[in-house]
DNA sequence: GAGAGACTACTCGGATACAGTCTGTCCGAGTAAATCCGG
DNA sequence: CCGGATTTACTCGGACAGACTGTATCCGAGTAGTCTCTC
């Protein structure tokens, strides 16, 4: 059980997308190029995190994404969710009524204890990721970081905005 | 991304080992009917578990498997990775050092901010499946279930021990 | 100089391809208990 | 009746195959700015 890498690739692309300017596109094939990945699958998950409402495209020359809500409104979740899919990560087939001694027409008064812890184990995944939005990223990402690497990285891709 | 069907197997299968009396074996045979399983790819699933130290297997008829360990210190976690692995469920692939305005021979100071929330993440899923142990699976499972259920299909596994 | 039409650069969506993983089957080698057979 | 040889029932491990998913690539359709051409 891995996460895709377009998981990674997306993340690193909101990250950029959280510095632009107001009302600012920057193209995929910039976002491509600035993190050393294939334009036309990058393309795809960009296309997913849109479809969720994460992101707003335009069309044309100029064209491009920016985020949909401010960067504080958008979780790790809201983005992973995006391109995995919401389902849970454990998916309970109900093995239990497959027993040789269950009598037919049985009838299960709870759900699965296995699938239970399952799903709690799923939410605290899935709560610590609620838990960080693109502004918390954005901290994390800068700090530590040279002020002229960061100068240098956000002059490229405002060239390009 | 998306467990193995095989974790759901394994863990159903350890539930009912846990209920064995001592060194008494159960065959994979018996475990497959009795979770209507494919027997051939569940001991694959139960191989595993055995590499990993949590079962024990005889050879020869009345042969099959055992619990390793007391049910008391046998964890989902224990289980979930010896079937999945012991791999975070995310691979960061330092994307940031494809930067084009990154200088040449620049050395990153700390992990990358993405990979240290999503390792933070991991951890607290697998921290909820560690708290969780065998015998407490064992509770869960048969609780709220009528007792002559319970009776005959304990009778069932003890007959082909 | 202004407006209409052509051009360009981009997104979007579908089609396709390839590799790896998941799921499942088959079979032979090795092993331990049960059975059989000879003394 | 006893001990060794054979049979049997199981695990283990490898080989193999099909389906599905993940990772890409390519191209045509549609769209919005930009450019050009004509009046």
């Amino acid at each position: 059980m891995i996460l895709k890498s377009q998981v990674e690739w997306v993340l690193h692309c909101c990250a950029i997308l959280s510095a632009l300017p107001e009302n600012k596109y920057l193209a995929t094939k910039d976002l491509a190029e600035f993190n050393g990945l294939p334009k036309e699958y990058l393309s795809k998950a960009l296309q997913s995190l849109s479809q969720a409402g994460l992101l707003v495209s335009t069309l044309g020359p100029s064209g491009g994404y920016r985020l949909a809500k401010p960067p504080g409104e958008i979780t790790f979740l809201d983005v992973i969710e995006a391109v995995e899919g919401k389902n849970s990560t454990f998916q309970c087939t109900e093995i239990r009524q497959k027993n040789p001694c269950r009598p037919k027409g049985y009838c299960e008064p709870a759900p699965c204890g296995i699938a239970r812890v399952m799903g709690e184990a799923d939410e605290a995944w899935r709560q610590k990721l609620r838990s960080v939005s693109l502004t918390d990223l954005s901290r994390m990402l800068t700090e530590g970081v040279p002020p002229e690497l960061l100068q240098k990285s956000f002059e490229w891709i405002l060239a390009r905005t």
